[in-house]
DNA sequence: AATGAATTCAACCGCGTTTAG
DNA sequence: CCTAAACGCGGTTGAATTCAT
């Protein structure tokens, strides 16, 4: 009765893989393909157990994540839907398919935090109305005023009825297009969007850069699976060759990091050269207003680039690994999902309803 | 140069959910 | 339907690294 043990918990190897081990690991994915996580520490021979194998591909290894800083718009994003979904670090990821979860929350808790607190304080200084404890680090105790959160809300709402609206009249806008637009400064790895070597992007260096002369071995592995293997992830699993080169040059590169300065801002360069200019408040509001915001320069995006930005972020949930493509399927159902149920928790009664009559009325 | 504090992030832990048998 | 293991997720930890003195 039962599924057979996964892997005996016995001399299960904990701590810091290797660069061997990661790459018997990635040779036996470029196999096999991921999934069926239990039968990988038997058949490699990895003294690790299933579920450490599969965080490390999923969160290190696999094709198509993107590494190093955060850009402008994935920051935002964040802040976005963490106000948004909590911490629902999945959720946000799906959003930011090029991203773990695990990323996030870290870059959540080790920079977003701080960054919000600190303009927060500089917003109370203005106002002599400090909060008792500051920032708390859950956004639904952050100290916006309930009014203000709610407008920001009923915002959002507006900007995805808008989407919807957009992708129901629509003839099914190419849902692909807009997501290369989506993730063209990611394909751009390495590179800001004037096309300039981002050495900015990096905060400091990679801890891992002693292993990462050794990830060039696990960059010519995947090298090769790209080249060899017609049913390796990134055509199962919706990830792109751009990605997986994308994800090459970032192992490879991380040997480049050492030398990359430190102590940059977490802004990229053409953005947060502006944002140094903005006051606390802009700065607050532009972090806040995703959409709304016209104060801030790198928030001059359109009303529409922003539904074309829902949509494609919203598609890139169907490009995710552990989702599969509905082909074609346009999100709508999982639009209204998101209106109805992700909101819910967070959003006032009436906000609520109004989505649900809203929406109602588009299906 | 040495040392302690602060920061970062990969990996682990534990819990709820899903699923195979 | 029941049981137990796999799976997935969010929170936490701790080693490595950087920064400040």
């Amino acid at each position: 009765m039962g599924r057979p043990p996964c892997c005996d918990k016995v001399g299960v190897k904990k701590g810091p893989w290797t660069p061997e081990e990661d790459i018997i690991l990635v040779s036996y994915i470029q196999e096999h393909g991921p999934g069926n996580w239990r039968s990988v520490p038997t058949n490699t021979g990895l003294l690790r157990c299933s579920k450490s194998c599969r965080l490390r591909w999923t969160n290190y290894l696999r094709p198509g994540i993107k590494r190093g800083n955060f850009t402008d718009h994935e920051e935002k994003m964040i802040i976005h839907l963490q106000a948004l979904l909590g911490n629902r670090w999945a959720a946000i990821a799906s959003y930011l398919p090029q991203r773990t979860d695990n990323d996030i929350k870290n870059y959540w808790n080790t920079h977003l935090k701080k960054k919000l607190r600190k303009l927060q304080t500089g917003l109370d200084g203005h106002d002599h109305r400090n909060s008792q404890d500051g920032f708390s680090g859950n956004s639904h105790d952050q100290p916006i005023s309930k009014g203000q959160w709610e407008r920001r809300l009923q915002t959002d709402i507006h900007m995805a009825k808008q989407a919807l609206c957009e992708a129901l009249s629509l003839d099914k806008p190419p849902t692909h297009d807009l997501h290369l637009q989506d993730l063209k400064p990611s394909i751009n790895l390495g590179y800001n969007n004037n096309g300039q070597p981002n050495t900015n992007t990096c905060s400091r260096p990679h801890q891992a850069s002693t292993y990462a002369s050794n990830t060039e071995n696990i960059a010519k592995l995947l090298e090769s699976w790209m080249k060899n293997s017609p049913k390796g992830p990134s055509s199962a699993q919706n990830h792109n060759q751009t990605n997986s080169e994308t994800n090459l040059h970032q192992i490879s590169s991380f040997k480049n990091k050492k030398n990359i300065a430190a102590g940059c801002s977490v802004s990229t360069s053409s953005e947060g050269a502006q944002s140094a200019t903005t006051t606390p408040e802009q700065a607050f509001d532009s972090l806040f207003s995703f959409n709304s915001s016209t104060s801030d320069v790198s928030q001059s995006m359109s009303v529409d680039e922003n539904n074309a930005n829902f949509t494609a972020e919203t598609s890139c949930l169907f490009q995710d690994e552990s989702k599969p493509n509905l082909e074609g399927q346009v999100p709508l159902t999982l639009l209204e999902k998101w209106l109805l149920d992700d909101a819910a928790p967070h959003a006032h009664e009436d906000l609520i309803n109004m989505s649900l009559e809203n929406t109602s009325v588009l299906f």
